[in-house]
DNA sequence: ACCGGTTGCGCAATCGGTTGTGCAACCGGT
DNA sequence: ACCGGTTGCACAACCGATTGCGCAACCGGT
């Protein structure tokens, strides 16, 4: 527990290390910021006052000179989805690692209240993160006008995006059991809202019109285990020989109620759930995805960065639209 | 998406609203924050020029004027564990309500490298909300020493805290079981770095000790379904009739793999689960707790803000040590 | 009319870094 | 020795909001 030297109990400002370095508080800037303008010997000196100490510069002085703040926001419609906190998780990270800091908002861009929200938020950042914002694509594309936006799991034109390739995903499985011989499969989606889960829809029902398979859609519902306990009859009763379910905590709430009523999976009905707890279930025999969230939230950190730093003088860079793939293990 | 007026061009500043409102800098600022020492008409005419530009205040110029930052730090051990998203959406939304900006940080407080990252951050935040830090009292001291701190799911002398009352909800449970005739139970627990994991167990110990019945501890195990799934065995062929897992998804993983044994819940094996997924697991003879997350993390930020609004000259307040009681519903 | 006390407001300093501008020293080449 | 060109650094002006201090106007009471 090395609590860094105190220079006169006051935590220490560029002035201390400046002057204790023998130098005046600009030069001090510049050795620690851009060392490139200022003498080699200059530069470690400074550093190592600045080290001995403690000096850590204050974010909102800084903020307040160079008109950047420091501070990204990473937006989320909600986080009792469980599929949203290794997002920001991921997010957070990176953002630690570059320096930046991380603050989360609780914001799904629906009602104008929401947008106007993050209006407010925006002079106060220097960039978003909206995570799978559930508005309108003009209530959407209004909150990426202030500051430079990265959207996760949602595109719009214009507007750089990262999402996670599930649509792909869930076309390979429906693919797979069709394969297999299904010829009845059962999505089950979530809410409306969301234009991943319209994007997933498409997919899968592309695969089953090409193969003149049936495709039943349930939904919306939300991702919990409950829902998938009362979603589970009809699923059982719909004619379906596979379902595929949007969330892991609805999937298993489905396999579960499937179990306890004597359906025996995947023989008597085929179930694609999340990797891990497809292995800890023990069907081997069952197709599976993996959604790394994480890696959602730090590439879109990326992307963000990238957006914030180049100067504007050159012409921007095209908006990346990233879609990182999801694997999917068939059995 | 009524974007409001800029005043040329510009995200308008308080000399834009003072020259507006025909008042000098300092009235409006004292308008817009301390209404009370400027003459009423003078309030509202200031207000409503700020409002018609849509003025929002610069935080990065108000934190380094007045020497606070308006940001807490909402400090977890990890997002992955279903237990912590909801407390910081819970502090989200109150840090919200009070005009803070939340930052989160993923960090342990186990390794001097986090405390020492901590003490960096400690200079740009007014105030932290360390939930459930895994490392020794002398570590999780030393980061409530720069900046008002309250703990959450964790007690220290000194220092307040906000804590759900599992143990007292486990020992219920355990008292509930023995006097249904359960002798021997079985306890699954999470981390020893944890707390509440000691306390809880330490609470389930005394009931079965006084009862004369037989405790048998598993652990320390992730809160994940797989882990679940991997102990049941254990915990099926220990002797045990009744079992208490630590975590929802440990505890579903339970269920499911003793079902998927043939072990019949509750007759064969008796367990206590979550609300939520008790009912919809259909099991009303189950014992179920209901621990409110994001009550967690909105008290423990009512506390943070007395700590940290109560001016310097009088003494602080007695460090609070609330106890949350955590809700149980015996069949 | 005078006076102590209150009220409302403006002036200017301040918070702590950042950065444009300009000065001085020093370089090698003639 | 002189000179254009570089290099390294200091000065001071910011960024935008907050706040201590002081001035002026105005109050009712004598």
């Amino acid at each position: 527990m090395t609590v860094p030297d105190r220079y006169g109990g006051r935590v220490p400002t560029l002035d201390d290390v400046a002057r204790l370095a023998g130098v005046s508080k600009s030069t001090a800037s510049r050795a620690l910021g851009r060392p490139a303008l200022v003498a080699p010997e200059t530069a470690v000196r400074v550093r190592e006052v600045a080290e001995r100490l403690g000096f850590v510069p204050n974010r909102a002085a800084s903020a307040l000179a160079r008109g950047r703040t420091g501070v990204v926001a990473v937006v989320v419609p909600t986080l009792e989805n469980a599929f949203f906190p290794p997002i920001v998780g991921g997010a957070q990270q990176r953002a630690a690692d570059c320096g930046l800091q991380l603050t989360v908002v609780v914001n799904g861009l629906e009602t104008d209240a929401d947008v106007a929200a993050l209006a407010r938020l925006s002079a106060q950042v220097d960039g978003f993160l909206l995570t799978a914002p559930r508005g309108s694509d003009a209530q959407v594309a209004a909150s990426c006008g202030y500051k430079p936006a990265v959207l996760i799991d949602r595109e719009l034109p214009g507007v750089p995006s990262v999402v996670a390739d599930t649509a792909t995903a869930f076309a390979t499985v429906a693919r797979h059991f069709v394969e297999r011989g299904h010829r009845h499969i059962a999505l089950v989606g979530g809410t409306d809202r969301s234009w991943q889960n319209g994007r997933r829809m498409a997919a899968v029902r592309a695969v089953t019109e090409e193969t003149s398979a049936v495709l039943t859609a349930f939904g919306p519902l939300p991702p919990t285990f409950g829902a998938g306990t009362r979603i589970a009859p009809a699923v059982a009763t719909c004619g379906a020989t596979a379902v595929i379910p949007y969330a892991t905590a609805l999937g298993l709430g489905i396999v579960f109620t499937l179990g306890a009523r004597g359906i025996r999976i995947p023989d008597d009905m085929a179930v694609t759930i999340e990797r891990p707890v497809a292995e800890a279930l023990g069907f081997s025999a069952m197709p599976s995805i993996d959604v790394d969230g994480a890696q959602l939230g730090g590439t879109a950190m990326d992307v963000l960065r990238t957006h914030m730093t180049t100067d504007r003088a050159v012409p921007p860079p095209p908006p990346a639209r990233l879609r990182l793939s999801v694997p999917v293990v068939l059995p």
